[in-house]
Formats: structure tokens, C-alpha cells, sequence
RNA sequence: GACCCCAUCGUCUAGAGGCCUAGGACACCGGCCUUUCACGCCGGCAACACGGGUUCAAAUCCCGUUGGGGUCGCCA
């Protein structure tokens, strides 16, 4: 049987991280397994669902490069076929209606809880007559579930889970208005599209016994469970929206390249060995459930960056300039012509190995690209005093002398200057690099100097130099 | 509270009874390189939650304790 897995998140808030997570653990074992991994979006809550939160999932997972085998399903589209499972099981006597009001239901909660019991609902209307049913009271549609023996549920990561079925009441298969609850859909679901790997977050574990219940009642075989740890925030706590948990496309804004966010949410629970780098096909060679840890981990930003940090430099020049000119633009006000992209290609080997992110590579790129006369700020004003002023003035003659402007002819330039005026290299280099520059930290000072080219770099100097 | 799950350095993890004096990565601390900041390289700090078993031998198996997490909707 060829594998089927699925993501289903619903459309009531962002993408998290974790969700993403789950996306790409249900893709690699699809992959893995020459399977299909499938979308669905479990949209049956239309007071909560919005279209903005189906487009941040589709667009997050689009730029994942997480796609699908096939378009999304929408699990409300299958409303009129969850009803008509519901039915068949009430016909079949396996299902019956229930005239509980909120009132009572809400009773019986409070009573289970202060006795102890995990069996909310009492079963009052199991067995009690039809004809005793308030005309005035739209039922709901209850899962006559079994009262005796256990449920087990055979995880893939969690290993064999048993639970007493005294412990499970009779879900809601109808609501009131009729409309299919999430138990019944999911179930329903997860048969018609022929999923046979279900891999989903822990905090599912429990809704795993009920719907192997009702798959086991209606007479299906239910796909294989894989429940994967949680992630949790740094504080070790529920990573949940209350606790400043981000929709991805926030990972996206920090600067962080999909593939380095897919890197490391698949080390988080899962390993293959010592591999820390490991490449997405590198992965699903590697990939498979049996590997996936039963702790939950805490995300770790640290990681994260130094992971981005990798994948940023094993990024083509080409490509990061493409993922950058347009922050440098709205930042600095300059149109990028052919020569400020030329400017900024030659740039980018000097300014890779000083950024983590897209956005700190945006932050030391802009001094390439802002108008004369340069800011200073004011760490670079220290090293431009009086003296070092009047010592860039001497420097000045002998570079704009220079026919032939590189980094190894300014380099040899300036290194003859700092003979015949018996200094350091340090004194005329911390200058120059600030008034280049505007600040004290930047990539070699000669290289910036050959990339700026002859005339902004003179000119640049010519605004700070004392004659 | 009830039920279920989990437990190796600060964090992510390797570890399937002897290969463990517990390995790697991030972070942190030194050093080297160097015109600055990084990158890179070298080195260091740092963990089997606790208590009982089982065994010739336990981080690895069993039980308990403690700690953490999840679930308990006519939400998904």
C-alpha cells in the first residue's frame, strides 16, 4: 500500500512554526516513501475560518517549497457526505439523538470534574425513548460509544497508548443544526482521501482514541498515528499565540531563509546521528518516523540564526542580491541601475560572512549605497580626529594617482604611505574605513574601497580630509 | 482534579546492556588569524532528575517519586 499523509491545519489563526513543523515531517515521509502528501483545510468552523488565514497557510507552505500532490481539499466542501456517515450510524443504531440543554451538559461537567471523572457527558439519552424527546429541543447527534474493554491506539512515535473506555463519553457526531463536528469530519476525511500515515502534534494524542473508535464503529480501518512532540516557547512553556508564538511569515520579515527554518525544525525531535546540515533531499533519504523524539523541544533563536547563518552563505551572490535590493532601495532612496547592481554583486562576498540573517545583511550593505557627504556616527568619529583628517588629505594624492583601482593596488598604496609616514597600518586604515564607511565595522577595508569604486571612494574621502 | 505522554550538558540532540572517562551542534569562556567587526581554526566549561530493583555489567530494562507537558467544547 503506497503511503498518504496529510496536513490539515485549520484557517482560524497563522501558520506557526509548529504546524510548519508538522507540514514537513508528513511531506518527508510522503516523500520518503515515494507516497503522496496531501492539504487539507479544516475549515468546518465558519465562524472562525477566515480567507486571510487560508492565504498566510498556502503562501507560508508555497515558500516553504512543503507543496502538495494534489490541489487542497476543503473539508467543508464534504459537509453533506460527514452527515450521511452520521446517519448510517444512527440507522445502524450506533448513533442516537440527544436533547441535553447546555444547562444540564454544563451540570454534568462540573460534576465529573469535582468526582474525578474524565466522562463528561452521562449517556442520558442512550437508551431512553425517542417519544420521551422535548418537541421544543433540536437534538444533536451522539457516538454511541463502547462502555467497556479499552482503546489502543498503536503510535508510531509514542509507542503502544491505552486508555479505558470508561474514560470516553459519546462525542457529538451532529451538531444541533445538523452540521458535522470536527471528530466526525477528520475521521470521515482521513478515509475518503486514503490516508494511511496520520502525523500530527501530541496535543491530538486524545482525540486519537475517539476517532479509532469511530473509524473501528463504522467499520474502516484507521491510518497509522505518528504524534509528534510539541514545540515549545524558550521558557519551556506551550508555544501558543498568548505567548508571542509567530505566523511564519514573521520568521520570514526576521530574515530567515526557508530552507535553514526547514533545516532546523527538522533537528528539533528528530536526528539522524551527529548531521546537523542536512539538505532537504539529504532528508528525505533520512527521514522516518521511527527517528522522531518523544520530548518536546524548546525553540532556540540562537540555533536558528546560526543555521540561517549557514545557509546564507552557501547562498548564491546573485540570489541574495535579488532577496536584498529592494530594502536597500526603500531604505537609502537609490534607484539600483546597472551599476549600483554591479556595485552590490561585488559587495555581497565581503558582506555574506557578516550576516546571519537577510535583514542583518541588509543593515551592513546600505553604507555601499547612501549619497555623499556620508554620515558619520560616532564610534567612526573617533578615529577621525584632526590628525588622521590631515593624514587621509596626504593619502589622498597618491590614490587618485592609482590608474589601475583594485584591491591590490589600493592595498599596496596605502601600505607605501604607511612607510614613508612610519605608522601603523591600524592609523590610516580605522580612518579610512570610517570615512568610506561612516562606521568603524565593515568588510576589509581595500576591498570596500575597489567595490565602491574610484570615484565615489575619492569623493567620500575628499568630504572628511582636511588638504 | 481525572486521564494520557515525556525526562542525557543552559538549549537541540547522539546513545537500542558492556565500544561511555557519555559524543556532536548552538550558546558561553579562552587562544590563533587580523587594519576593525565577522568568518575560519584550536582549546575549555558543561548533562544521564531522584530512589529502588533486574543483571557479572544499566544513561540504556522494570517499579516508584519528583518535575514538565497534553487533553478533558454543539473549537479544530
Amino acid at each position: 500500500m503506497s503511503v498518504v499523509t496529510r496536513f490539515a491545519p485549520s484557517p482560524t489563526g497563522f501558520l506557526h512554526i509548529g504546524g510548519v513543523r508538522t507540514a514537513l515531517f508528513n511531506w518527508l515521509y510522503a516523500r520518503h516513501n515515494n507516497g503522496k502528501y496531501l492539504l487539507r483545510i479544516e475549515d468546518t468552523d465558519r465562524k472562525r475560518s477566515t480567507q486571510e488565514a487560508i492565504d498566510a497557510i498556502t503562501s507560508g507552505l508555497e515558500w516553504l517549497g512543503l507543496d502538495a500532490d494534489e490541489p487542497p481539499t476543503f473539508q467543508s466542501a464534504n459537509l453533506d457526505r460527514h452527515s450521511e456517515v452520521a446517519i448510517d450510524l444512527l440507522n445502524s443504531g450506533k448513533a442516537y439523538h440527544c436533547y441535553c440543554s447546555a444547562d444540564e451538559l454544563a451540570a454534568m461537567r462540573e460534576k465529573a470534574r469535582s468526582s474525578g471523572s474524565t466522562r463528561l457527558y452521562e449517556g442520558t439519552w442512550r437508551d431512553k425513548d425517542p417519544e420521551d424527546a422535548p418537541s421544543n429541543v433540536k437534538p444533536v447527534v451522539r457516538f454511541k460509544a463502547p462502555l467497556e474493554g479499552e482503546t489502543v491506539v498503536n503510535d508510531l512515535v509514542q509507542g503502544s497508548v491505552t486508555v479505558s473506555n470508561a474514560q470516553l463519553d459519546d462525542m457529538i457526531l451532529l451538531r444541533a443544526d445538523g452540521t458535522p463536528t470536527y471528530m466526525l469530519s477528520v475521521v470521515v476525511d482521513d478515509h475518503d482521501m486514503g490516508v494511511t500515515h496520520a502525523i500530527r502534534g501530541d496535543d491530538h494524542l486524545t482525540n486519537a482514541f475517539r476517532q479509532t473508535q469511530l473509524f473501528n464503529a463504522i467499520g474502516w480501518c484507521p491510518p497509522a498515528y505518528a504524534h509528534i512532540p510539541l514545540i515549545h516557547g524558550s521558557d519551556g512553556a506551550k508555544l501558543s499565540k498568548r505567548h508571542g508564538a509567530l505566523g511564519i511569515e514573521a520568521y520570514r520579515e526576521m530574515g530567515y531563509l526557508p530552507g535553514a527554518l526547514l533545516n532546523y525544525l527538522l533537528r528539533l525531535g528528530w536526528s539522524h546521528g551527529d548531521e546537523e546540515i542536512i539538505s532537504l533531499s539529504q532528508a528525505i533519504e533520512w527521514f522516518d518516523i521511527i527517528d522522531v523524539g518523544r520530548g518536546a523541544a524548546r525553540i532556540d533563536f540562537d540555533k536558528l540564526s546560526s543555521v540561517n547563518a549557514h545557509y546564507l552563505h552557501e547562498t548564491a551572490n546573485e540570489k541574495l542580491a535579488d532577496l536584498i535590493r529592494g530594502q536597500i532601495a526603500e531604505r537609502t532612496g537609490v534607484i539600483f541601475d546597472a551599476s549600483l547592481n554591479e556595485r552590490l554583486l561585488h559587495a555581497l562576498p565581503g558582506l555574506k560572512p557578516r550576516a546571519k540573517t537577510i535583514d542583518e545583511l541588509v543593515d551592513i550593505s546600505l553604507f555601499y549605497f547612501y549619497d555623499r557627504p556620508l554620515e558619520i556616527d560616532s564610534r567612526a568619529q573617533k578615529s577621525l580626529d584632526e590628525e588622521a583628517c590631515k593624514r587621509l588629505g596626504r593619502l589622498f594624492p597618491s590614490l587618485a594617482n592609482l590608474e589601475n583601482w583594485s584591491e591590490e593596488s589600493i592595498d599596496q598604496t596605502v601600505r607605501k604611505f604607511v612607510e614613508t609616514e612610519d605608522i601603523k597600518l591600524g592609523k590610516i586604515a580605522q580612518p579610512l574605513r570610517a570615512a568610506l564607511t561612516g562606521t568603524n565595522i565593515s568588510p576589509g577595508i581595500f576591498e570596500v574601497a575597489a567595490v565602491l569604486g574610484k570615484t565615489e571612494s575619492l569623493g567620500r574621502l575628499d568630504d572628511v580630509m582636511i588638504k
